[in-house]
DNA sequence: AAAACTGCCAACCGCCGGACC
DNA sequence: TGGTCCGGCGGTTGGCAGTTT
C-alpha cells in the first residue's frame, strides 16, 4: 500500500506556460508556501503535474532569481566547480545565488562547453584535449594556452585550477590574478555582498531584478508583503555557504 | 525575400533515494 | 517488509528567435 498516485496522466496539460498559468502557480505558493507539490495543481486549479509547478517555479518564478546570462565570475565559478564537482549542477547552482540547475547546465552546454573545447580543454576531464582532436586553429588557441599557464606555472595544482575561463581567454585579462584567484574569490567572505549577485539584502531594494521577467511584472503588486524569510532566504544563505564537506565527498568518491 | 542553419533555453523524461503506507 | 509515491536530479528534446546563405 503506497501513496495515491501523483497526478493522473490525462488531462493533465504540457508546454509552455501561460501568463495565466504562472499567475495561479504564484498565487498559491504566496499563500500557502512551496510545499507538497502534489496537492498544488489541484488546489491552484492547474491542469499541470506537479511536478511541472515545481520546475517551472524552481526554474523561472522564483523571485530571488537572476535572470541573464552568467558573467565571467560566474562562469569562471562553475568551471572551477564543474572541474571539482562533475555534473552535479544542483551543487554547482548551490554555490551560485540566484541562478538554477538548469540554467548553469544549459550554459555548460551551449557556450562554457564549446568554449573549453575550442580552448583545447577536454570539457569532462579538465585537461588538455589530445592534439589529434584539435583542429588547427584550435591547436594554435591549445598552444597559446599552454604557453601561457605554463609561464604562470603552478605544477601542483590541476589542469583546471592552472586554467580559468579568463586565464584562457586572455592572458593579459587584470581581472584574474595568479596564485588561484577562483579560489580566493570562492573563500572570500564578501562574495555574498557582491552587488553584481543582485541579491535583496535589505526590504528597500529586494527583487529589483525579478521585474525583469516579463510574465510576472504583475508579482511586483505582491513583493512588499514578502518578507525575506517566506522564500526561505536564510535558508538559502545557509545552503549557498561555502562548505568543504561536498569536495570532501567528491574526493572520498574517488578514493 | 525566403529558405536553411544555428543557438538558446524552457520544459519534459526517466531514474534514484528516501519517505510513506 | 515490500510496494508505491514524492521530490530532486541530470540528460535530452522541441520550438522559437536570430543569423547566414
Amino acid at each position: 500500500m503506497g501513496r495515491q498516485p501523483c497526478c493522473d496522466k490525462l488531462g493533465v496539460k504540457k508546454g509552455p506556460w501561460t501568463a495565466e498559468e504562472d499567475r495561479k502557480l504564484v498565487n498559491f505558493i504566496l499563500t500557502h508556501g512551496q510545499c507538497c507539490w502534489r496537492a498544488v495543481p489541484k488546489l491552484s486549479g492547474l491542469r499541470r503535474c506537479g511536478k511541472s509547478c515545481r520546475l517551472r517555479w524552481t526554474n523561472y518564478l522564483r523571485p530571488d532569481l537572476k535572470r541573464g546570462l552568467l558573467n565571467e565570475a560566474e562562469e569562471t565559478l562553475v568551471i572551477d566547480l564543474h572541474a571539482r564537482l562533475g555534473n552535479r549542477w544542483s551543487k554547482i547552482a548551490a554555490r551560485l545565488p540566484g541562478r538554477t540547475d538548469n540554467e548553469i547546465k544549459n550554459h555548460w552546454n551551449t557556450h562554457i562547453k564549446k568554449k573549453l573545447i575550442k580552448m583545447g580543454i577536454d570539457p569532462i576531464t579538465h585537461e588538455p584535449l589530445n592534439v589529434k582532436q584539435v583542429s588547427p586553429q584550435d591547436h594554435d588557441d591549445h598552444q597559446e594556452l599552454t604557453k601561457n599557464s605554463s609561464s604562470s606555472n603552478n605544477s601542483s595544482s590541476t589542469p583546471a585550477e592552472n586554467c580559468s575561463i579568463d586565464e584562457c581567454k586572455s592572458s593579459s585579462d587584470p581581472k584574474i590574478s595568479d596564485d588561484d584567484p577562483l579560489m580566493n574569490y570562492i573563500l572570500s567572505e564578501t562574495i555574498l555582498d557582491d552587488p553584481t549577485w543582485n541579491f535583496p539584502v535589505n526590504k528597500s531594494d529586494e527583487y529589483l531584478e525579478f521585474g525583469k521577467c516579463s510574465s510576472s511584472d504583475w508579482l511586483f503588486d505582491h513583493k512588499i508583503d514578502i518578507g525575506e524569510d517566506y522564500f526561505g532566504f536564510l535558508d538559502y544563505f545557509n545552503d549557498v555557504d561555502l562548505k568543504v564537506s561536498d569536495f570532501d565527498d567528491k574526493q572520498s568518491q574517488g578514493n
